[in-house]
RNA sequence: GUGGGUGUAGCUCAGAGGCAGAGCGCUAGACUGUGGAUCUAGGUGCCGGGGGUUCAAUUCCCCUCACCCACCCCA
C-alpha cells in the first residue's frame, strides 16, 4: 500500500507540540480577557476581491501567495491569507459599529499563503490577532502594544523587543514616497533589482532592502518623521511616551515598513532578543474600514505568527497521567472499570491498557507513561478484596481494601 | 520565485563500485505476579522514486520528488 504524505507546506501538530501550543494558546486567552476582547470567528473562505482589495493587488500576497479558486457556481473566493481583511469585513456586515464605540475583537485559526515552506513558515499556518476598532487616540495602539508585551513576558520567550515606526497618514505617506524617489532618482542603477521595481508600486519598501547596495543608497534618506504632518507627529510622539510610561521595550525603526497596504501611521513588530525575524507585528489602518463599504472608523491591531511563536517560547513541562491502573484476569478488568471511573469523577487522569499482557509488561507499560502511582488488581487481589497502590518513584506498594481504594487512592495521589 | 544542503533500521546517523552498519529504542530471557539498573540473545531495511553507465550501483551520472536552511515574502 502507498503511503500517504501531508502535501507540501502543511504541518501536523503532534502529541509533544500540542501541549506547547495549548499553554500558548491558554497564555493569550487569558491576556486578551484582562483587556475585555471578545472573538470573532470568520470563515477560512471569502470572496478573493476582499483581500485584493484591503491588502493591495501589487503585493506578494495577493499577487502571487493566494490560494484562489472559483466553486461550483463560478463565484471567484480565496482561502484567507490574514484576518485582518474578515474581521472588518464581518465588522461592517453585522453593524457591530453602530453598538459600541470601541469594539474590541480577537480571531485565531488557520490562514493560507503558497510560500515556499522554511522555518516556522507553512503554507497551513495560525494566526492570533487582535483587532481594536473606534479607536483613534494613541493610546490605543499603545494598548494593543502592551497586550502583546504582556503575553511575550508570560510566555517566557527569553526577552523580547518592539520595533515601533509610523507610516503617517496618507497624505505624509505620499509626500515621504515622493521624498524617496527623489533622492533614489539618480542612483537607481545602484539599486538592486527587486528595488528598481519598488520605485513605482511601493517606494516604502526599499527602506527595508537588505542588500547592502541599496542600504547604502538609503542611509542618508531623512526619517519619515522629519516630515509628518502635525497630526501624525502628535500621534506618534504620544505613543512614545505611553510606551516608556509602561516601560515596554521598544526601538523606533526607521526601517520598519508593512507590507500590507492598508497601514496608516503606526506600525510595529515584535521580536525574540537576538532574532531577527519578527514574531508578531501589527498596525494602525485607519482608511481600511471605510474602504470596505464601512463607516469612517479607525483601527488597530497586531497578528501574532503562532508557528514563531511556539519556536521562540519555553516549553511548558510535559503532563503526565497521574495513575496507572493494571489488570490481570477478565473480573479484574470489569472491577478495574469501575476503580478507574470512580478516580477520574474525582479528577484523577487514569490510564490503562485491556491486552491481557503478564504483570511485567504492564509494569513497563506503566514506568513508560512516566505515572507517580500505580494501581495493581489481579486474580490474588480480587480474591482477597484488596487492590495494590505503588508508588513507582519509591517503589513502595501498600494494600488498600478494595471497598475504600478510590477514597485512600485519591488522599495519596492528590497532593 | 532564487540559491544551498540532506534523503540509508522506529529514532539519531556512519558507510563504500562487490554479504547492509553503529548507538539508542524495540522484543525475549536471566527474574514463571512487579517497571527503572546490568548481562545475554534477537528481527531491524524497496539504502526517497525513475532512468543511465557497469559483469555488478545503496555508492558514479542525469532527471524527479520530499524535507531542511537562507534569500524573497510575511507573522
Amino acid at each position: 500500500m502507498e503511503q500517504y504524505k501531508r502535501v507540501r507546506g502543511m504541518h501536523d501538530i503532534l502529541p509533544g507540540e500540542t501541549e506547547k501550543w495549548q499553554h500558548a494558546e491558554k497564555i493569550i486567552l487569558e491576556t486578551v480577557r484582562l483587556f475585555n476582547y471578545r472573538e470573532l470567528r470568520t470563515p477560512v473562505i471569502e470572496e478573493r476581491a476582499l483581500f485584493e482589495r484591503s491588502i493591495g493587488s501589487e503585493s506578494d500576497i495577493i499577487s502571487k501567495e493566494m490560494y484562489t479558486f472559483q466553486d461550483r457556481k463560478g463565484r471567484n473566493l480565496a482561502l484567507r491569507p490574514e484576518g485582518t481583511a474578515s474581521v472588518v469585513r464581518a465588522f461592517n456586515e453585522s453593524g457591530m459599529q453602530e453598538a459600541r464605540k470601541v469594539s474590541r475583537l480577537y480571531y485565531y485559526g488557520p490562514m493560507f499563503r503558497y510560500d515556499r515552506p522554511q522555518k516556522g513558515r507553512y503554507r497551513q499556518f495560525y494566526q492570533f490577532g487582535v483587532e481594536l476598532l473606534g479607536g483613534r487616540s494613541p493610546l490605543y495602539d499603545a494598548e494593543v502594544i502592551e497586550i502583546l508585551d504582556t503575553i511575550m513576558k508570560n510566555l517566557e520567550t527569553g526577552g523580547h523587543y518592539f520595533g515601533v515606526n509610523t507610516l503617517g497618514c496618507p497624505d505624509c505617506r505620499e509626500r515621504y514616497a515622493g521624498k524617496i524617489k527623489s533622492y533614489l532618482l539618480s542612483v537607481s542603477e545602484k539599486l538592486c533589482q527587486d528595488c528598481r521595481t519598488r520605485m513605482e508600486r511601493s517606494p516604502l519598501r526599499i527602506l527595508d532592502c537588505k542588500n547592502a547596495s541599496c542600504k547604502e543608497q538609503t542611509r542618508d534618506i531623512p526619517s519619515i518623521r522629519e516630515i509628518l504632518c502635525a497630526e501624525c507627529s502628535e500621534h506618534f510622539g504620544l505613543l512614545a511616551g505611553c510606551l516608556d510610561r509602561k516601560g515596554i521595550p521598544y526601538k523606533v525603526m526607521d526601517n520598519l515598513v508593512r507590507g500590507l497596504d492598508y497601514y496608516t501611521k503606526t506600525v510595529f513588530e515584535v521580536f525574540r532578543s537576538g532574532d531577527d525575524n519578527a514574531v508578531a507585528a501589527g498596525g494602525r489602518y485607519d482608511t481600511l474600514v471605510s474602504q470596505l463599504g464601512g463607516a469612517d472608523t479607525p483601527a488597530v491591531g497586531f497578528a501574532i505568527g503562532m508557528e514563531r511563536l511556539i519556536t521562540v517560547m519555553e516549553s511548558p513541562l510535559p503532563e503526565v497521567p497521574a495513575l496507572y491502573l493494571v489488570c490481570m484476569g477478565s473480573g479484574a478488568r470489569d472491577a478495574g472499570a469501575g476503580i478507574a471511573s470512580g478516580l477520574r469523577m474525582r479528577g484523577i487522569t487514569v490510564e490503562t491498557d485491556y491486552d491481557d499482557v503478564p504483570l511485567k509488561a504492564a509494569m513497563k507499560m506503566a514506568d513508560r507513561a512516566g505515572v507517580k502511582w500505580c494501581a495493581i488488581l489481579g486474580d490474588r487481589e480480587m480474591e482477597r478484596g484488596v487492590v495494590l497502590l505503588k508508588n513507582m518513584s519509591t517503589g513502595v506498594q501498600e494494600e488498600i481494601a478494595a471497598a475504600s481504594f478510590i477514597t485512600k487512592a485519591v488522599e495519596r495521589v492528590k497532593p
